[in-house]
DNA sequence: GTGGTCTAGACCACG
DNA sequence: GTGGTCTAGACCACA
């Protein structure tokens, strides 16, 4: 039973840093195509509410967006998809994500745990259905 | 390839703390089998010293693994594995594991990954051998 | 006359962001050789006491430097200048100032100044000794 | 080469806010006799259409400078240089490129260029033609 | 002691 | 309304 109305939503007890998740929850959502260039991000205000955040939160992770060349923001405008946005966040999201996928099934192996029984949670996580990225 | 000389080794650079880093080792040794009831663990400072890090990050670390009953610690003596150590461990150890699979298929499903990909991925981890914990 | 005890000093009036002020005169300070590889920076609480200004604006200069690769921060021992910060500096820092001047001296010629007037005030500031950089 | 077709144009990413670069350009327009007194400067909508800039910022732009005498507005005729517009710019506009002029001598001298590679960098651009202010 | 993160709230530049 | 900067002050991770 896929949630559609598909929201961000941080997690405040993860020991990533809150404006860390927002930047990877926004270049998610580009790598998928939910949002493409040229795109207005939620402003700053918006944001911080939707999420329950202070608004500098959302500035830091926006702001190293910008220096990343993912987004552009303008003054008094708002804050936009950049062109290469998509070329930017492909390489470095796929790779992060290949990364924690080989680290998460060297772990279960050396907790013991048999190829089998990994290749089963693995194929019982993929027919659950699309899940949204929870940091 | 077996894993001769298998070392703890931490990520100064990773987001989780070191702490909780040394944490997560020592119950991948229980675990795996290559720390036993009763088993004796290096002294904080053997442990700073190989490890490179500071005294109180080891001590802070074996001070939270003996309030989970993991380890039990002796002035005069040193800290050695509880009995009950495998059995604490493996649970939250399992669910750990289990759980960062489950997130890291989920981010590559949301990356769009297909999942015959993932499988591949997942697939050549397991046969690339069993590679050591690194947080 | 010059003074010898150089001080770092920023401009709160200036239109540049103070942290961004910051960032240059730290970068000032190793292009000129008064910061060597290696050297620490002062703490960002004493950095903030010197300059009368709230920790966080010298946290953020310090962690731009570090995006920069002109130094590098390690919890609890402190900011360092890297191995190669003199190198990106000397590039940025001379092309800024170059494109400085030239701007200065376009300004002064849209105003009708003659180069000869342009040209005494330039050999008088060089005459008047190293000023330290002011923003 | 003249300065044909000479064209007002304000730099976005400047730190100097956009309103302090139209006041200054319009200065720099009368100190270089462009604008005499009793001309008409362009209406806030012509001006905020060529420069593509919001209307706003264009009338802040003529009330500061309205402020310093340097124009007066009057209602359903438009905005004219004032008599002693020249007198009261030449001053300010001097000092101020002066200034300029001077920091950026500093600057340079306090990255350990020499005099003589700053005195070649100011004679090149005093060579190079009388060009344009740009903020 | 060190730096890192986050909040709350202010003021500014701009549309 | 938009984003940008700064302050004050809190708590955490680490040495």
């Amino acid at each position: 039973m896929p949630e559609n109305d598909h929201k961000l939503a941080v997690n405040l007890d993860s020991p990533i840093a809150v404006y860390v998740q927002i930047e990877n929850l926004i270049q998610f959502e580009i790598v998928s195509g939910r949002y493409k260039a040229k795109d207005s991000l939620p402003s700053v205000r918006e944001m911080s509410e939707t999420l329950g955040l202070n608004p500098n939160t959302i500035t830091k992770a926006y702001r190293d967006l910008e220096i990343m060349g993912v987004v552009s923001t303008r003054r008094g405008v708002g804050v936009s998809v950049t062109d290469k946005a998509l070329k930017v966040c492909e390489g470095r999201i796929r790779a992060m994500v290949t990364a924690h996928l080989r680290e998460a099934v060297s772990e279960c192996l050396a907790t013991g745990m048999s190829g089998a029984d990994i290749r089963k949670i693995v194929s019982d996580t993929i027919e659950s259905g699309l899940m949204p990225y929870r940091p």
